[in-house]
DNA sequence: ATGTGTTGACTGGTCGATCAGTCAGCAGCT
DNA sequence: AGCTGCTGACTGATCGACCAGTCAACACAT
């Protein structure tokens, strides 16, 4: 079932079901692997209007992250503004409003994921793109873990928001893998990736900064 | 049988200059990306080569993968074997016989990591290779951190050891950007991963098992 | 002389990109 | 209304570049 109501909700228009096939495209094959001409055959347009509309296959790669990251990163801080940092549960709250909307209707499922797991690993293009896109929003996020827990140093709280990245991103992404051996589905279990999050924040705060 | 003691270091027969050079360029570009050509030539090589040796692109992948994943878990096994799981600082030296040699000199630095970090967003072909070289090791892991914590359910190890393979894997894949962030390499900072890894297993251990 | 390792030109196919051209819609004019 | 000219979304044949893979020939050891 596709998410309705949003980006993938109106796929009358060209330029609107472009992304979505190259969406599945790139997370299927990476950004190599995805080929223009099977990117619109699956969009049911020429594949001249892929240029047209894009500039390019970087052009199209870019919007495709363009969108839903924003899309994201919108709902984060969203999420983020109204948490009141002194409260006993900001911390929570805090990870709650970093790791939800990856997971949410907005995230675009394990396909945006795969992406963004493939971005980790990825080239010069892919960081440029994760600079422009998550670099505020990390900001954002470090700021106000560090507001929840004055104790912990900077660097620990930057750890931990770098390493709660990572294991969002590799736990959607290979989220059939993490079923094999868990058992559960990944995107029900927001709470179990919050409390691992937490605990290893907990753990670093209280680590004797070496 | 086939690699001499030290991939990376001596890279005098064909086979191993093909391997070290293949391991570059699926780091690079990924699987996709990669080029034979472009293999071969790093390596001083004709690119027939790769194909006798190699049976053709996906065989070198499979090559590449097993000749690195074949050092670090038999590091790994080696080191947790003489583990005593019934002392109290057993999860901290299990987690450090899972995490320490991929950052080890056997563990092929960033390149490896980030073909492993390319791995969890892969198709059919990286599931299964991932299967095939990582499965045994992750039960002999999971089988351990249960036995040194006994209070945790098995579900709350098995979900540990995932997002700790996680963390791994993007930490050290994405390490520049880490760093970017925590001001210090990755690789040197094994002791801030176990301390986060060990600090999510504990709060998971203690969470109600919802 | 047999086998193993190695070469590099070659093949058929696919790639991203280009571009002349089609077509529907809409303005402005009469 | 009817005609004209223009715009912009869209098409698909075509291009050169590059791809993985093949193969007959060669080097050199046994």
């Amino acid at each position: 079932m596709r998410d309705s109501a949003h980006p993938s909700s109106a796929p009358t228009d060209g330029r609107s079901r472009i992304l979505d096939a190259a969406e599945a495209a790139f997370a299927a094959d990476g950004f190599s692997g995805a080929s223009m001409k099977a990117i619109a055959d699956a969009a049911g347009v020429a594949s001249g209007l892929l240029h047209y509309h894009f500039d390019g296959k970087e052009g199209l790669y870019a919007a495709v992250i363009d969108r839903r990251a924003g899309l994201i990163n919108a709902e984060r801080l969203a999420q983020l503004a109204p948490i009141d940092l002194g409260a006993p549960d900001a911390v929570r709250r805090i990870l709650a409003a970093l790791l939800g909307p990856p997971l949410g209707p907005m995230g675009g499922g394990r396909a945006y994921a795969r992406i963004l797991a493939g971005m980790t690993a990825g080239d010069a293009r892919d960081k440029a793109l994760v600079r422009a896109h998550y670099d505020e929003v990390a900001e954002a996020f470090i700021a106000a873990l560090s507001q929840a827990r004055p104790d912990a140093s900077r660097a620990a709280v930057a750890w931990a928001y770098n390493l709660a990245i990572g294991t969002l991103v590799t736990a959607l992404g290979s989220s059939d893998r993490a079923e094999q051996f868990a058992g559960q589905p990944v995107q029900d279990r927001l709470g179990t990736l919050i409390t691992y999050v937490e605990g290893g924040l907990d753990a670093l705060a209280a680590a004797p900064p070496d």
